[in-house]
DNA sequence: TGACCATGTGACCGCTCGGTCATACGCTCC
DNA sequence: GGAGCGTATGACCGAGCGGTCACATGGTCA
């Protein structure tokens, strides 16, 4: 933990006062929420902010600094301290965590969808030899790692199916956390974080029973997924994949 | 259909001998392969292509209309021919109709990167006010339609739970074919699309065998779910997201 | 032959980019 | 006062960008 978060920027960052920070910050995060990583411009920063650009390169060692410190440290502890203030009741089963996960997630990306937008860059695919492919391998892993432990505790508890890949279904829940929820918000609302970014009104569309719904929604499929549960279905599927995979060998 | 693939580039580019016209077309998919679609560039597109710039702008309005076409027409009909070469043996049930499309598709990614790699800017959230944005809505209107269709046939047929809220779902299985099948690859062959985009060999490392195991988890975690059914863990669910609900009350 | 026209061309324009560096500033200590 | 030092500054560099346009090319028809 405290490895990777260890002293990206140089120190004279850190000796800056505290609203000469912020507003680097604020400037930073606005051109992140608003351009892809590759897009986004140092100089558009530097002119926001109201700093010379010599001065940006004596905080940072370039963009991809900036952008590491931004993810790891200020978003990540102003999400974590949004996530604390709304710890759940103790007693919540697997799904009822993930439940309120998802809606305190929810609830953060329509207060603060510029935070959420500025690091989207580190949930999409990016290639190999991306700057950013190592950080986002990283955080990635994290994440993962966070999910496959939940499903497992779960399979102790008997809540989870005790033959599911807990690999595989860690991958799916993590894009469905990631994606599935803005997807859920915008299917459901009209208006996704990006969307609000652009139109920070339209916040006030976004109601709560909207935001249970999209979690009910997410927690459902989760938990019980869209079939019936008759035997039929289930053996159906089982019968027709290998008819599926026989097609492959014409 | 007809209205949104209408005359896109101008004439003089359906003109063109069909070989120039094919390494235009395959260095642009290189292009967006490679870069962010905004930080593609006309340059490195007429350069790799062996064309004067101007050129270019004779056959294109610009790089969105490149790009239009690209997704549309070519890329489109490409990826249809290769669907309908492996049909689904005809009297699949719904879930053995998507088993056999994600695999499909998950074929289709492996065999053609760089093209699956072309269109992902197209599948990706995008501020409203983006050139892309349009392109992007309806594109996600057409498959979201085509998916609420299938559930609803699933519904009709039993296979599909009748009180499940079809648009949300189709927001969620919507998101796990485009982004989901593709953690499901890294996940299991530590390579993803960009991944084989940049190194074509590894592509020998995607087994079917892999391939038929994320599409498993895939279609089980979509009719399924991971829970283990049991009434306690539905109740649970329930009575619980009314106290998650009640925590924000504070 | 020469007029005409669709198409091909790349030098050129204005601009922005990331990054550097000589210089200026402001504070401390002698 | 002035030496020393950490920091602030913005002019400047070379490069790449999207887009334009005057001109070249080559085929057609009178």
């Amino acid at each position: 933990m405290a490895s990777i978060r260890d002293r990206m920027p140089k120190p004279t960052f850190h000796n800056l006062p505290e609203d000469k920070r912020q507003r680097i910050l604020e400037a930073a995060i606005d051109e992140f929420a608003t351009a892809s990583f590759e897009a986004a411009s140092v100089n558009r920063i530097v002119r926001a902010a109201g700093i010379a650009k010599g001065s940006f390169y004596q905080y940072f060692d370039g963009m991809l600094d900036l952008y590491r410190h931004l993810v790891l440290v200020e978003l990540a502890d102003r999400e974590a301290a949004f996530m604390s203030a709304h710890q759940p009741p103790p007693e919540l089963g697997l799904f009822g965590q993930i439940a309120h996960a998802a809606l305190t997630g929810l609830r953060w990306s329509r207060d603060q969808p510029r935070l959420t937008a500025a690091a989207r860059h580190v949930h999409q695919p990016v290639a190999p030899d991306s700057p950013l492919a190592s950080l986002r391998d990283e955080l990635r892993g994290l994440r993962l790692t966070g999910i496959r432990m939940m499903l497992e505790d779960g399979q102790r508890a008997g809540a989870v199916q005790a033959e599911l890949d807990v690999d595989l279904a860690a991958a799916l829940v993590n894009v469905m956390v990631q994606q599935g929820l803005d997807a859920l918000l915008l299917q459901r609302c009209g208006v996704d974080t990006l969307g609000l970014c652009a139109a920070p009104d339209r916040a006030a569309e976004v109601t709560e029973a909207a935001l249970q719904d999209a979690v009910t929604a997410l927690v459902d499929l989760l938990q019980r997924g869209v079939g019936t549960g008759r035997d039929a279905g289930r053996l159906d599927l089982d019968g027709l994949r290998r008819r599926v995979i026989e097609t492959r060998r014409d």
